[in-house]
DNA sequence: AATGAATGAGCATTCATTCAT
DNA sequence: CATGAATGAATGCTCATTCAT
């Protein structure tokens, strides 16, 4: 891909996660992403087909740089020490961000995610269980339906990032990572 | 109220959970709620002021029917029993409607969420604090923030009732819920 | 259909018709076309799904009007008086709303036409085979291929009546219709 | 004119031509124009001022190629063999390139047309005209009114060449050419 | 109160034309 | 000259809301 294509896009991934965080993906205007890219609104359309596969690409490309980011060969480390760094990765990355968030947490269940999107997930989750397994043969993890720990996990990573997002004041510290971290642990340890 | 009126304002609400289901609080119209409720789509307009009327009234009446139900006098019992029962009915209550549970996690995040009813789940945390409160009190409890607990425990029972919710096979028996309490116990318990 | 329906069609109809007479088709316009029927735009698309709808609508409209008038019950007279009847009536309904024919020639090579819409004159050119067919077994017809024959009268009528039409001055008489019918018959005679 | 800027005309009339049997003139874009010829879009408006030029431009080139073609010094030969040739180089000129038809039959009902290419048509029939007062007063041609029998021929040419390039296994042959001026001859005739 | 056709502001999308490279 | 990405005015279409019946 050119220089200027990649720059272009990003421009208009950028200006609409800044308006995703202003008006919600409801609210979101072709007009607007373009005014805020600060490009014609013609433009928009040279790069995507229509408003919902320029959501559908952005949800794609923020998808596609976490989940290497997450599960980056950490195979060598110890259970419990795999599970701390990819929750500790996933709670920078969603916060650091708190754009990211935003508009993830509100496409998944717009109209405009396609079907192929709707699956993305799912490779991380079969990572995740992996270890879970792995840790249940080690008899460090609970003997519990896997799928069940998983939602525990995500579910708790997602209200914790949005929590600390949406709290003005929020803010993610070695600390707050490490006591999250610790009752995550209590809840599936063995 | 007459019972005109609650019949014919029963009549939108169960119309507008069902198409919450197919499309979603973003692709809702009006005129298809009327046409699910089998009634004008003027009509809508002599109960709802406007569309965002309606949903926030929705979301209003199905708040008042879950926490009373939640918290209803259990405070003489022991606090992992009080904790249980609130587990047991929240998750009975979002799995038994379905449609409620998918309303209401995309009503709280969309453009639509009057500033009254976004303080609505601020009476139930409360609650729930009080009870971690006085079980750290008594020594059960994880001397952990207590805010970072409610939200550990909140995103679970959302995570684990859309799960079973979306998972066709999915059913909300004991033993699941008994696991699933166990879990989120062992997370917070000391 | 119900009156109001019919007369609101109408009343769309004929100011699509009196447009396509300024603007052509190709610079037709849903807002003006609204504007010139005195309703608003959206009125339209309750009528019709779009505006390739609409326009085929009216072709076929056009269409459905034209063909039974011009061969209602003539086939107990003569071959020559057939068909002076049916060129009579052809002219005179190309030529006495002129906004229909510019309409036809127009529509028949937009893209808005549809594949229904082009098949629809094949009824009337089988019929004037028929008649062709029984002129030649009474050896009034000559023995030419009746698919030539009935392009030359078709091409004829079109030409004549888009030439009266488009001449200003230009009026239809009965001198001018027996004049172009006998040089017609001529070419056909046997 | 250069070489090259010819070639690079013909480049953009021959993608014009082609893309009009595809799409319509109603249908032409200038972006699949400057595709089909293989150039850039901004090319175009190097040659053009404008879209409405080109196609103007396009239409004087086909009808100068055309009209010397079909009048070329015949004028010491007999009314009826002169029309014979003309009827002849008409059709097989018309028929040779099926898209100039098309192309011809929709430009001439465009928005698109200026004011001077409406007149272009005008040389031919006043020539036509000419050959036809003379047979009048040769006594060979009927005494109706020269307009319309110009017409008729004309309706009666474009029909036909229209049905034969229309008609997937319509030929031109001799015979068929022959056999229609035949009956054209038969109506105009004494 | 109930109706549902009508409204029109608002938004997505198109495409002739331009201009920096 | 040639390019083709960028432009933005123009246009098709949507849908919350109104109002005559």
């Amino acid at each position: 891909m050119s220089d200027t294509k990649t720059k272009r896009l990003n421009q208009i991934f950028d200006a609409t996660l800044r308006l995703t965080g202003e008006v919600g993906i409801a609210g979101l205007k072709m007009s607007n992403i373009a005014q805020e890219a600060s490009i014609a609104t013609g433009t928009l359309y040279i790069y995507f087909e229509n408003k919902e596969e320029l959501l559908n690409a952005l949800y794609f490309k923020l998808q596609k740089e976490s989940v290497p980011a997450i599960i980056n060969d950490i195979s060598h480390l110890a259970i419990n020490i795999q599970l701390y760094k990819m929750w500790k990765i996933a709670l920078e990355r969603l916060v650091d961000n708190n754009l990211r968030i935003i508009f993830l947490e509100q496409f998944v269940i717009s109209p405009y995610i396609s079907e192929s999107n709707k699956q993305i997930d799912i490779g991380f989750k079969n990572y995740l269980k992996q270890i879970l397994e792995q840790g249940k043969s080690e008899n460090l993890i609970k003997d519990a339906n896997s799928d069940m720990l998983i939602t525990l996990i995500i579910g708790f990573v997602r209200s914790f990032s949005t929590q600390i997002v949406n709290d003005c004041s929020g803010q993610l510290t070695e600390k707050s990572i490490d006591e999250s971290f610790s009752i995550c642990w209590d809840a599936i340890k063995k």
